[in-house]
DNA sequence: CCAAAATAGTTGTGTCCGCAACTATTGCGA
DNA sequence: TCGCAATAGTTGCGGACACAACTATTTTGG
């Protein structure tokens, strides 16, 4: 059990490090994870079920999440053609500028506080668990239902 | 950062997993976080202020998720005699026996989607790198301040 | 072909929480 | 000793999110 109180803290305090590189650029680390999600996807567009089950968020969490992004300018809406039910958050210009500012921050806190602790070894296989771990939890939930 | 994400997801997976065993008991992880510390303390009392930093909790958080727990009879609030600015949150009886009724579910939960997925030397390499990420991060903010 | 189920998204409502401001009490320096 | 800073806790306010209910569209079974 205290490894899972040091797994505890440990990500709040890794969480409390990298809101902190967001602040300045007026992002909280739900709205990066917006911009982050769809500068990986395919024509920097995701359908917001998509996104959404990505972030682990609800579908209305999301809608009011992008509702500020959009006023901001660094995500559209976009109808889709071929199903009018979806809506397609899009990375605007101005969206992928900001996440360029943002992310080399980013990735360079976590390096710091997480990663640079681990050797290659032991990196390798944490990340091996962890997969286990979402695999593992995923089939459950797909049990449950 | 395919790591880093893993562990994002993870995580995500492992709380859901959580809360799904305090929903049946009428708890949620923060109100059992409240209960586990308390149980630990010297005398099942501690100050408000040191329970709302062990649990990473603004003292405004704290305040409110212990009106919930006395409402519900779980904990007491106790003004301290020495210093008289001090509120102390004690548990009661029946907070302590919602306590053991909750605890191993949670434990045997942990351990399920967690703990089992890493052999003993890896848990301990894991443990060991965590505590050095959070000596880290705090000697950082005591910098930063 | 059409009704019913499934899917996508938004909005109303309530909860939880953080920040700022406030009160009360204690500790400290001149 | 007196006043000012520091500490402990609560409350007003606002933000972010989840659940339930709703609309709109698509898919599917009879």
């Amino acid at each position: 059990m205290a490894a899972w109180l040091a797994m505890v803290n440990a990500n709040a305090a890794i969480q409390a490090a990298i809101e902190e590189d967001f602040a300045p650029h007026g992002l909280n680390s739900g709205e990066y994870g917006v911009l982050a999600r769809l500068s990986d996807a395919p024509d920097h567009r995701l359908r917001m079920c998509d996104l959404a089950e990505a972030l682990h968020v609800s579908p209305s969490g999301l809608t009011r999440r992008l509702d500020g992004l959009v006023r901001e300018g660094l995500v559209a809406r976009e109808q889709s053609a071929e199903d009018r039910r979806v809506m397609m958050a899009v990375l605007t210009d101005k969206g992928f500028e900001r996440l360029k500012a943002v992310a080399p921050d980013h990735v360079a806190t976590v390096r710091r506080v997480f990663i640079d602790h681990l050797s290659r070894t032991q990196l390798r296989n944490v990340v091996a668990a962890l997969h286990t771990v979402i695999k593992a939890t995923s089939s459950d939930n797909a049990a449950a239902s």
